[in-house]
DNA sequence: AAGGTAAGCAACCGCCAGCGC
DNA sequence: TGCGCTGGCGGTTGCTTACCT
């Protein structure tokens, strides 16, 4: 197969992108459309590698990006998500509207892991699944396009020919609270009654990994390696938080 | 005020999977 | 069926800024 060369790296412009440049990006892409990236910035009049390009817009020029200030719920929800689903950035920002994998995976590795480490947690990617080494990256997913799945299961057929759609990038338009109250009661996103429903979510950090009442952690979460994050099915609002772990992680196999 | 260090983050790099030919 | 192209992901780098001495 041979890698193809991203870009012949010879009289390209590298480093922080200009005013003009973005300005340039944006307006090609405005009336262009995404995609093509590889001539992108030829036509757009760039010296930049394609990728350089997808990047910039993916991450900062894309309307809805939402950057900075990341709220208590969304640093909540993130690491939670991590939790579950370790370093799957993509996946973790599908859930966050407006933000970057990029900007999460900074913010997890600037401040974050700071964090969990002086609560006395110990972040662990999960192993329920597997980790998405070279070997056994995550299938992607494209939107309204067969994509064969290799099940690694003897048991199973090899392969099965679904329609997936394209993981999860929620609605930028879509208020965040909206979302995240929609994912921690577990409703659809077009269930309004669900949706109302707000839930407390547990303090993240008061809980350091030793510290739980015998038999309240939830005990998959362990055994499967995961960081302890405080599963505890105390009240109303903690099973809310379980079961929207829940459907996360079966959105996820679904995914997989 | 100057120099050193740490923190934050934008950007790059290497790799992989899917698709079309 | 194999090859090349493309898009996308996660890890890492290195520049900039803030803070400290």
């Amino acid at each position: 197969m041979g890698r193809s060369p991203c870009c012949s790296k010879v009289g390209l412009k590298r480093g922080p992108w200009s005013t003009k440049e973005d300005t340039l990006l944006t307006n090609f892409i405005h009336q262009n459309g995404e995609g093509q990236w590889r001539s992108l910035p030829k036509k757009a009049g760039l010296l930049r590698c394609g990728k350089s390009c997808r990047l910039r817009w993916m991450n900062y020029l894309r309307p809805g990006i939402v950057r900075g200030n990341i709220t208590e719920d969304e640093e909540d929800l993130i690491v939670r998500l991590h939790g579950l689903l370790g370093n799957r950035w993509s996946l973790i920002a599908g859930r966050l509207p407006g933000r970057t994998d990029n900007e999460i995976k900074n913010y997890w590795n600037t401040h974050l892991l700071k964090k969990l480490k002086t609560a006395g947690i110990q972040p662990k990617p999960h192993t329920h699944f597997p980790k998405p080494t070279k070997k056994t990256r995550l299938k992607k997913t494209r939107p309204t396009k067969a994509v064969t799945l290799t099940v690694t299961q003897t048991d199973h057929p090899p392969k099965v020919k679904v329609y997936l759609p394209k993981p999860i990038r929620v609605s930028p338009a879509l208020p965040r609270s909206d979302s995240y109250d929609s994912l921690a009661s577990g409703a659809s996103n077009s269930d309004a009654s669900h949706a109302a429903e707000k839930v407390e979510w547990p303090p993240l950090f008061e809980l350091a990994e030793g510290n739980y009442p015998a038999g309240e952690v939830e005990e998959d979460f362990l055994l499967g390696g995961g960081f302890i994050l405080p599963l505890l099915s105390r009240s109303d609002s903690m099973s809310s938080d379980v079961s929207m772990l829940e459907k996360v992680y079966d959105e996820y196999l679904r995914l997989l």
